[in-house]
DNA sequence: GATATATTTAGATAATTAGCTAAATATAAA
DNA sequence: TTTATATTTAGCTAATTATCTAAATATATC
């Protein structure tokens, strides 16, 4: 839990997660989204990985990265819980409040 | 919102936050729930209060600490939404899905 | 006014971090 | 089997961070 926190504390790594939200994207592509270099963008995915928040395919000579939502949404959720917010783990657009 | 992940990286800081839940606290009273010098845990209410996620109020010699709930409601908050989440501001237990 | 209490500021250090270039590895294609 | 592509590893640097002790500030009490 305090590896996903230190993850998410780079707004790079945010931006990353996001961009994963919607499917697994490769390194190279996820890469073309900033301005650092190849390396830097690699040591940011290795957090993601040691934080356990994307897992990686190698498929060829790409490496396929994926969003582990659940790690993700636990880590919010038991923070939060703390404080007596809840997340809300439907995906659906129109839930309650 | 990058401040507050950045104050959020920090397990002491985390921890003050928790604490500051049921009510406000002295600077002294928060710092002796943790083993760190008075000057180290100074130096975390800063990086808190420039968060936005605490204010401070000084009466007499001592500086009272108060969490910033909406704050730190707000940051988790869109940042959840951003990936479908959602999170519930009501305080109350007992409430849906 | 002197002393005690609460907290911060100053100044230092060791560890971590984010970034870079260059080189290594692995796979695919020519 | 050479060359091109995708990614990581190695090695470096500058900036930031968490920590400390000692000193400063501010307020309260004697």
């Amino acid at each position: 839990m305090n590896k996903v926190f230190k993850a998410l504390s780079d707004p790079t790594r945010r931006h990353v997660l996001e961009l994963l939200r919607t499917g697994p994207m490769t390194a190279g592509e996820l890469s073309d989204h900033f301005e650092v270099s190849k390396p830097t963008m690699s040591a940011h995915f290795a957090v993601l990985r040691e934080a356990d928040l994307v897992d990686a395919v190698k498929s060829g000579r790409s490496i396929t990265y994926r969003l582990k939502m659940s790690v993700l949404e636990d880590a919010l959720l038991s923070f939060a819980g703390v404080f007596g917010l809840k997340i809300d783990s439907n995906n659906k657009e129109g839930s309650s409040s």
